[in-house]
DNA sequence: CAGTATCCCCGAGGATACTG
DNA sequence: CAGTATCCTCGGGGATACTG
């Protein structure tokens, strides 16, 4: 039942298993393993979120470094932006399809981190 | 079969679904995607390899940066270091069992993004 | 409320040279 | 071969003020 894991040059076929510099998955993982990229996506996996939310959710991230990140991501396809031209301006953010793939991938990562991180930092730290 | 996913509040319960900013896993979330992190321990998930391996398999990485992130990657437990005291010096780097339990959850977000990553930056970027 | 615009600093990270 | 030491740059990213 457990297929072992694959060895990375399976994985991706590469046959010296390096990963070219130049290349556009460095882009994309650099985007999603971004400082705020994470934390983003993962709050964004509870369901759709407004602006102020968001920053009230991935605490310690500046209003720059919100529009900044969700930019990337939206431009990336991984988060939808829908703006309602009210008064007092309303914009809703949810994950894309994309996002969503993407996402249940980062949520065991997370997942396994919050248990472990105590462990981690307290004992070689 | 399929459990849909459950919400970062359920996995983390958190009551809120707010992160705190000062929090042991940011750090570490830090260490393992930091720029080069998420690169070694997935080039290292096929095997163990010497220094001078790394540095060509994770192409484009610096001297400095590999033994920095190599030296962050051993505190946290997630990659083991093997000196042999012969002349010329060999070291021998591999992961752990904890470096595996972490890179077997990284090895699927490096897949998803290799697949996707043409189709990413070359309609949005 | 949901951003943009600006200024500015610090440290991540590269280049180079050296060493056991 | 497997690093360390040093210098230096560039841009990530915070703080603050302003706007539709």
């Amino acid at each position: 039942m457990t297929v072992s894991t694959p060895s990375l040059s399976e994985l991706l076929r590469l046959d010296d298993g390096v990963l070219p510099a130049a290349c556009p998955s460095r882009v994309v993982l650099d985007h999603v393993t971004s400082r705020w990229g994470v934390l983003l996506l993962v709050a964004l996996s509870d369901g759709t979120l407004r602006w102020g939310e968001l920053r009230r959710r991935v605490e310690g991230i500046s209003e720059k470094m919100l529009a900044q990140t969700l930019r990337v991501l939206e431009a990336d396809g991984f988060v939808r932006r829908d703006a309602q031209p009210t008064i007092p301006p309303r914009v809703d953010y949810s994950l894309t399809d994309r996002g969503r793939e993407i996402t249940e991938l980062l949520i065991p990562l997370m997942h396994w981190i919050v248990q472990h991180a105590e462990d981690i930092v307290g004992a070689g730290d």
